[in-house]
DNA sequence: CAGTATCCAGTTGGATACTG
DNA sequence: CAGTATCCAACTGGATACTG
């Protein structure tokens, strides 16, 4: 049995029931980079602007930029900014946010405990098809 | 408490040792198509393609040809041709398909439970850009 | 039926320069 | 420091036509 399902509805209930903005939120959170900045923030809470991107590992200023805010708009990250100079601005999940990471946590599991195999499908598959 | 944590390991433990390889793959099949996809193929085992593409609702023959192809590369989905004419086609899922949207199961959940207050926080967000 | 091939418009995202 | 603004190259993905 799977880990994962133990305590879940059967995942076929979740599924015909699903509506368009569920899929919609689904897409939109399970993008490129909303896990790495979700998992940084929850590593480095009030973690600053710069510190987030060198927490990232590859993203650009502008993209992290936009992420933060589509973020913040969804109400999973705070953002607070002190009147100072230089200026400082700290981030940090929000319980959603943090409820997202922890949802997220059986895909994570999932694809440490198969990417050795998956891996290997991959170059199975490109033999083949020599 | 939430119910997608109670049996999993801290999900700061998973974070701190998420190699590179982890990252691309959930960046892979956390990507627009490939829930869909399982969750098509979770409700009809043995689908055809064109039953496939009515199925998942918005996807074009080319992209799903193509996520298709990526899924048999990684061993989640089987595909199976028949010598026939016309020729019939069947895709189903693997034992390893399967438990990734078992694992995506708490995603789901989350996408469900909260995405009215993810609407609500975005238009608050925008009335205050105004 | 189950694709492949081609064209092309739209989006994404990196690099760079500039600002409060 | 924490962005914004702009340009542009690359990739994505839809529409269409064609094939075994």
């Amino acid at each position: 049995m799977n880990e994962a399902a133990e305590n879940s509805p059967e995942w076929s209930d979740i599924g015909t029931q699903v509506t368009r903005l569920v899929r919609e939120i689904i897409a939109r959170v399970a993008d490129k980079w909303t896990m790495p900045i979700i998992e940084a923030l929850h590593e480095e809470p009030n973690a600053r602007f710069n510190q987030l991107q060198r927490a990232v590992d590859g993203i650009s200023q502008k993209v992290l930029t936009q992420s933060l805010r589509q973020l913040e708009s969804e109400g999973l990250v705070e953002r607070t900014a002190y009147a100072e100079t230089p200026p400082r601005v700290e981030y940090k999940l929000t319980p959603l946010g943090e409820s997202l990471g922890e949802a997220f946590c059986g895909v994570w599991i999932w694809a440490e405990k198969h990417c050795q195999q998956i891996e290997a499908s991959r170059a199975a598959f490109q033999e083949k098809r020599k």
